[in-house]
DNA sequence: CAACTATATGCGTATATGCGAATATGCAGA
DNA sequence: TCTGCATATTCGCATATACGCATATAGTTG
């Protein structure tokens, strides 16, 4: 159960494939159109989508001689989403401390 | 940025640091509850939790001897749920798509 | 069938990550 | 300060995974 999930998560856990999926938010794509949006090689941008699909993160079907790829739920947006702004919130607080700790020093661009 | 995201995405993608994050879910614990309640090895709970730390997934205090450590965003469980909810849809499908292709067949315990 | 295009895969290498065992560190009490 | 408990860290090993390169496969068109 755990293992399901963790595995789901692990596919969101690279870069590269979070800028795919990012890549197939506006539409679907083919490999190619992919490679090109993010200059990657193909073989990489192909092994990333098809663990992608693997995950069940998104979707193909063959056109011809390509393969189309398709967000398969939108919801991983939301995650997406919210991880970032968890994120940020984060960096916002570790700021705030961060000012406070260095209360008494003068702010940025004053003279020494 | 994209790398950010990725890195608390990798932080979920290990099913005992998932187990880790329901057992802190009830309440705040020290490392040795944690390990209790998991049946895991001390250097594994502490290394997990370390990395869940270090991810922003949870804060920790000192008190005395040990170390509490507990959940610094709920945020997590909205992600779980998601993907949680997201499998079990998706393997819905997939049952259905067998029942379908295989509609002709005699349902499950009749006889050959 | 041959040639071309689009995708997928095999292989080798570099790196990351998990785990167990042993050990180091930090903190409280006698 | 010495002892003991709680936690963290180091080490060695096994495994997973990403990437580049080369190549195989599938499908379309001549």
């Amino acid at each position: 159960m755990a293992e399901t999930v963790a595995r789901r998560f692990r596919a969101l856990g690279e870069p590269q494939r979070l800028r795919i999926l990012q890549v197939l938010e506006a539409s679907p794509r083919n490999v190619n159109e992919v490679v090109r949006a993010l200059g990657a090689s193909q073989p990489n941008v192909s092994r990333h989508l098809q663990a992608l699909f693997e995950a069940g993160l998104v979707s193909r079907r063959r056109a011809g001689t390509s393969t189309v790829y398709s967000i398969s739920d939108s919801m991983v947006f939301k995650l997406c989403g919210l991880v970032c702004e968890g994120a940020i919130k984060q960096a916002r607080s570790r700021l705030e401390e961060l000012e406070v700790a260095g209360g008494g020093l003068p702010p940025r661009g004053s003279k020494r």
